[in-house]
RNA sequence: GGUCCCUUCGUCUAGCCCGGCCUAGGACACCGGCCUCUCACGUCGGCGACACGGGUUCAAAUCCCGUAGGGACCGCCA
């Protein structure tokens, strides 16, 4: 085991995003990748938006992920003696102040501050008083150095430069006795060892902060790497709005993990010009070396693709047990297994989700389907009525259901008749699916079964012979 | 507004650190050919980018300076 050592630490504030799995993942992977460890920390120092299910949920799709942790989940909520314990030794060492400004006063400043000269930063009323009550609502605030710089060793930016100056002092603990993000990252990351600290870059501008506190709590720094973060189409931040961005919300639409890890992965870590890897790989091949250091815009086409990828190569049995919620989803009798084993594999190729196979199974689960009224004009003619009624009587007579046993007399009919193939399928096609695109024609029968391809070829070769498809009733 | 970060095809990116192998490579999407009972898959091909302006150099996507654009943060949220 070396000795690296990384976390995930999300707040359970709704569920796993897009951008917090990426995070996870890069965290996972360089932890695995150096042989250490990966730690889980659930940050719900805010008890107002914390909630349990949100919890649940993130552990659930960091599993679903396969992003197994080796400690933890570790809830800050239950350490707050802890942080206590780290204030009151801050306060000791004069290293933190008590201050009773009112948040209403706070916020008025900062909002004359942004008005005028822009620097929107407390101002250190409190920092040199000696006569805060302590028995009195108050914050403790952090002392910060009024001079020189904070510089950030980035492992992707390089050194970051910060003045001292322009960094004001933070609320450590509420006037409730909560702590603050900013302080119980930084105990938690010493007390657990954390050696390298992965996380998105909207968190840069807080990390020479934090640097203070390490400091000030006399404990040596991790390595910081702070990884770009995902845009949407708009080049902001992803979020809510920018329509499914939680990882369930692509379990449910029919993603498999394999998928939306790989495609997590290329966005902003490449290795040379490949673009499918597995997890055993990336761990293998992941390094920071290879993330870049702009931002990215989540592209679900891509994401869609390799889905498809991954659903083409899925061992058939593991994809009959994913398909199989979604068509009972969808209210499906799948007890057929011959049956389900045909339409998965002839499915997988024409849809890039678990959704999309299930929708695309409709024809050869419902008994009644929708006729595309452009197709039955093109191929339910007159002409084809009788094709249609030969194919019914040969059908019927079939002594056996399958693929295979049905192409040979469908060939023969054919050549009877002296017609393409394509001539006799696509009329048959469109009686039985009621549309011109299916998969091949014979495991279309197939699928559709003798009793509803005789039912349906019936009607189709009535409505051909009066010329086409009744009116909407 | 202040601080910080970023900038190669529409999008993800290779190349940049160690200038010439770059006529800038790959992938998604898009367009077309092939395959073919339809659709899809597959396959072949096409379209398409070094933000801009100055330097340095025999030579710059690669180094330096400036400009512009985008983003993040600025909370008794995380």
């Amino acid at each position: 085991m070396s000795g690296v050592k990384t976390r995930f630490a999300p707040s359970p504030t709704g569920y796993l995003h897009i951008g917090g799995a990426r995070t996870a993942l890069f965290c996972y992977l360089y932890a695995r990748h150096h042989g250490g460890s990966f730690v889980l920390r659930i940050e719900d120092t805010d008890r107002e938006r914390s909630t349990e299910e949100s919890t649940r949920a993130i552990l659930d799709s960091m599993e679903w992920l396969g992003l197994h942790w080796d400690e933890g989940p570790h809830f800050q909520s239950r350490r707050t003696e802890i942080y206590r314990e780290h204030v009151e030794k801050l306060l000791q060492a004069g290293r933190a102040y008590r201050c009773d400004c009112p948040p209403e006063l706070l916020d008025a400043k900062r909002e004359i501050a942004l008005k005028t000269h822009g620097k929107v930063m407390y101002d250190g009323r409190c920092r040199d008083r000696t006569d805060v009550d302590p028995a009195a609502p108050h914050v403790v605030r952090f002392r910060g150095p009024r001079t020189g710089q904070t510089v950030v060793h980035d492992l992707l930016r390089g050194d970051v430069v910060f003045e001292n100056a322009d960094l004001d002092d933070l609320v450590l603990l509420r006037s409730d006795g909560g702590p603050m993000y900013n302080f119980v990252v930084v105990v938690d990351d010493i007390l657990m060892g954390i050696t390298h600290v992965i996380r998105g870059d909207d968190h840069l501008t807080n990390t020479p902060r934090q640097i203070q506190l390490y400091e000030a709590l006399g404990s040596p720094l991790p390595r910081f790497a702070h990884v770009p973060m995902i845009l949407g189409e708009d080049r902001k931040r992803l979020s809510k709005r920018h329509g499914a961005t939680s990882v369930e919300s692509y379990r449910e639409a029919g993603y498999l993990p394999e998928a939306l890890v790989n495609f997590l992965v290329r966005l902003g870590w490449s290795h040379g010009d490949q673009e499918i890897f597995s997890l055993e790989q990336l761990i293998d091949l992941f390094d920071l070396d290879g993330v870049g250091r702009s931002a990215g815009v989540f592209n679900p086409e891509k994401l869609l693709w390799l889905n498809a990828h991954y659903l083409k190569e899925c061992p058939a049995e593991r994809l009959q047990a994913l398909a199989r919620p979604f068509l009972e989803a969808r209210g499906y009798d799948v007890s057929d297994g011959r049956k389900l084993v045909v339409l998965v594999e002839v499915l997988r190729a024409r849809a890039p989700t678990l959704a999309d196979l299930a929708a695309q199974a409709a024809p050869y689960y419902e008994r009644e389907v929708s006729l595309d009224p452009a197709a039955a004009g093109k191929f339910l003619t007159p002409e084809a009525a009788p094709l249609l009624r030969e194919l019914a009587e040969l059908f019927r007579a079939a002594p056996e259901w399958a693929p295979e046993a049905l192409e040979p007399p469908f060939r023969e009919l054919a050549e009877r008749r002296g017609l393409k193939i394509g001539k006799l399928a696509q009329p048959l096609r469109v009686a039985v699916t009621g549309s011109t695109a299916s998969p091949g024609i014979f495991e279309t029968v197939f699928l559709v079964g003798r009793e509803w391809t005789l039912e349906r070829l019936a009607r189709a070769a009535g409505l051909a012979e009066s010329g086409g498809p009744a009116p909407a009733a």
